[in-house]
RNA sequence: CGCGGGGUGGAGCAGUCCGGUAGCUCGUCGGGCUCAUAACCCGAAGGUCGUAGGUUCAAAUCCUGCCCCCGCAACCA
């Protein structure tokens, strides 16, 4: 008979740049599972891989002065340097600029447009001539054009637009019968509740306004957008085809589970979706919306210079060292966070300390006391029971929480076993033991029975740290036969093991040293050259470059600014960072809008003389109309810190 | 009143659905042990479980109001 098959993905990693910790968190987490799956017997395919296409990448390649194939080659080879580093399973690394990939991606947009579920959007617009501007209904003041208040005339952009609509019920049906689909349940409250049941809007899935991607088939002018390029990746890879799909497709789709972080799901829980359904195909059977790892209270980033790298963390810590802090230290449902002292914190009092010298002190004890092998005379006393009992219920709670998809607990389950043997050790005191030649039997038995206790660990450990599995076996000596999760199906006297030397598993840091070479910033894992920010599809909202391309002056002159005296403010109500000001320019009055009501309150902006972008094209905001934008700078915490100009300065001077 | 999550000893968390000794890890202090990686084991200090009421013999747990934090949305041109 087959083995029960189990597809699981992580999201593609966008290759805009090299991923920090926090990106890399996905891939050893699911690969904690699917370890765990290929050890239960399931046949388990794990995918990862990269997302390549769109803007940013075009711009971020054009920056470097080289192309955009060249660029993403390169980010692609340091994402799957990384995945390799962790020492993660994967079975298949999949590019979206692979030739299949594309090829399968042009297919799928060919039949959902000719089945009509794309279509060309007329996307009715208005456009004021003079200004060529291109307007939409809420944009326009009383009918006329908000720039000049001319009239406008009916005008269309073209883009490709899929149905989303047509298929809302059936989703919302899908959701409510299969409860499991979305989790954990709070992200599926904040889908349900934000796009779905407001309806949801058909979905822009072309872009004309850069090249780099894949092109629609039948209309050079466009190139298919994020969705349906990245979101299909979880099925070309399977040798996907609309006419004809491949055998790995029969036989692994739809997948178990789609792991991604919180910022995405909304893609995979509600297009995604969609997008099989248009197509007919099944849908995965569930989705799981993972936390994010923060840089002590604050999001990665480079501007705030907390960015710690994974490859850099393993020089220090090993990489089963960085497995298991993220696996242990990730809640379940809330972001977790890292900082420098809870990592070494973790390594040495769990690793070093409870797990590796557990091991160390059984083995040498057995060298010691046995030159390696046990004898076959063993004497049991009750207290033996309390360690098997442990030993059980470190293997069904380790099992049943990683299953569950939470890690930290998983790891709690199995630490326990590690204390628990620690303390078996001070219960029987084996040094007393050795001392009395009559004791020895007893002695082989306590042995015995660490030796099996450490045998059990190993196998939970394969998992999380297949690493440190596997060294704890060889140090064992214990063959592949009484590594599996069968082989601890109870706890048995260990089989006649001859140890091999004790080696350290984990050596300690000294944390204090390693702190204040890393605040000297001399250490390995300090700020290096490449940026980074979380990334993913979610770059797919953003619109801002990562750099911005050299301009002339000519281009800068462009931009006319004006000194403006704000006459009144108010804030905008229903809208957390929005500020509504009155700016006099010297000519008139305008209303602008402005983000930042986090930081002045409107008292202490009202009279003050700001930078007003004075040709700025208006922008309807929360219904409002903005005619302009004040400049401010970001301060070093994210707030915004406005530019001020001398009281003394007429409104409408001229900046330059 | 847009939707949702959360406030538990110094830090990080569990417990809340199914009311009844407030538990775990780290840290601090004291003791024990000496097989082991200054590791291991035991004990102690430290919490009126955000706040104000209510229900109950009994509330961290159920109900109501309020305060604060976070996520999503909106929105930041």
């Amino acid at each position: 008979m087959d083995k029960q098959k189990y597809y699981i993905t992580t999201a593609i990693a966008y290759t805009s740049r090299k991923p920090h910790i926090g990106n890399s968190y996905e891939i050893v987490f699911t690969d904690a599972v699917a370890r765990l799956k290929r050890m239960q017997g399931r046949d388990v395919f794990f995918l990862t891989g990269t997302d390549e296409h769109g803007q940013k990448i075009e711009e971020a390649a054009k920056a470097e002065g080289t192309s955009p194939k060249a660029y993403v080659d390169r980010i692609a080879g340091e994402i799957k340097d990384i995945c390799d580093l962790l020492n993660t399973s994967y079975d298949k690394f999949i590019r979206t600029t692979d030739d299949y990939h594309e090829k399968a991606v042009q297919k799928i947009f060919q039949k959902l447009y000719d089945q009509g579920d794309i279509y060309k959007a007329q996307y009715e617009g208005w456009y004021c001539l003079p200004d060529e501007s291109f307007f939409t209904d809420s944009q326009l003041v009383d009918g006329k054009c908000p720039e000049c208040g001319r009239e406008v005339q009916k005008a269309s952009e073209e883009a490709y637009f899929f149905k989303m609509s047509k298929y809302q019920k059936q989703l919302e049906d899908h959701i409510e019968k299969h409860p499991g689909f979305i989790f954990p349940e709070s992200r599926k409250k904040e889908m349900v509740n934000n796009f779905l049941k407001p309806g949801l809007q058909d979905l822009c899935v072309s872009r004309s306004s850069f090249k780099w991607g894949v092109p629609v088939p039948f209309d050079e002018n466009h190139v298919i957008y994020v969705w349906i390029d990245a979101l299909s990746n979880y099925i070309t890879a399977l040798d996907y085809d609309v006419d004809n799909p491949g055998e790995l497709y029969k036989k692994y789709w739809p997948a178990e589970t789609h792991v991604i972080g919180k910022d995405i799901l909304r893609f995979h829980t509600i297009y995604w979706p969609i997008l099989l359904m248009a197509l007919g195909e099944p849908l995965p059977e569930s989705v799981f919306g993972h936390p994010w790892m923060l840089s002590g209270e604050d999001k990665m980033s480079k501007s705030r210079g907390n960015t710690i790298y994974a490859d850099d963390l393993a020089k220090l810590i090993g990489v089963d060292g960085v497995r298991y802090y993220m696996l242990a230290e990730m809640p379940y449902a809330n972001d977790g966070t890292i900082t420098y002292e809870r990592v070494f914190e973790r390594y040495n009092s769990d690793l070093a300390n409870t797990l590796g010298n557990l091991v160390n002190r059984s083995i040498a004890m057995t060298q010691k006391y046995f030159g390696g092998t046990l004898p076959a005379a063993r004497k049991a006393e009750p207290i033996d029971g309390e360690l098997a009992a442990a030993a059980i219920a470190a293997r069904d709670g380790m099992i049943e929480k990683l299953d569950a998809f939470r890690a930290a607990d998983a790891i709690d389950a199995m630490m326990g076993l590690a204390k628990r043997a620690n303390k078996y050790i001070d219960e029987t005191a084996p040094w007393q033991l050795g001392k009395d030649e009559a004791q020895k039997d007893r002695l082989a038995s306590v042995l015995a029975g660490l030796l099996e206790a450490i045998r059990f660990l190993g196998v939970l450990l394969t998992p999380l740290l297949p690493e440190t599995a596997e060294r704890i076996f060889g140090q064992l000596n214990c063959p592949p036969e009484h590594q599996t999760l069968a082989s601890i199906g109870a706890f048995s006297s260990a089989p006649a093991f001859t140890v091999g030397k004790p080696e350290p598993l984990f050596a300690r840091l000294d944390t204090e040293k390693l702190i204040e070479e890393l605040l000297a910033g001399s250490g390995p894992a300090g700020e290096t050259e490449t940026a980074a920010k979380p990334e993913g599809m979610a770059a797919a909202t953003a619109c801002a470059p990562p750099e911005k391309a050299e301009i002339t002056y000519d281009d800068f002159m462009k931009t006319k600014l004006v000194c403006g005296e704000i006459r009144a403010c108010e804030k905008v109500e229903k809208a957390d960072k929005l500020l509504k000001l009155t700016v006099f320019d010297g000519e008139r009055e305008r209303t602008v809008l402005s983000g930042i009501a986090m930081w002045y309150t409107p008292e202490a902006l009202t009279g003050k003389k700001i930078v007003l972008v004075a040709n700025l094209k208006p922008a309807k905001m929360r219904g409002i109309m903005s005619e302009g934008m004040l400049l401010a700078a970001d301060g070093p915490d994210g707030a915004a810190k406005v530019i001020f100009l001398p009281e003394d300065l007429p409104a409408g001077s001229s900046v330059h």
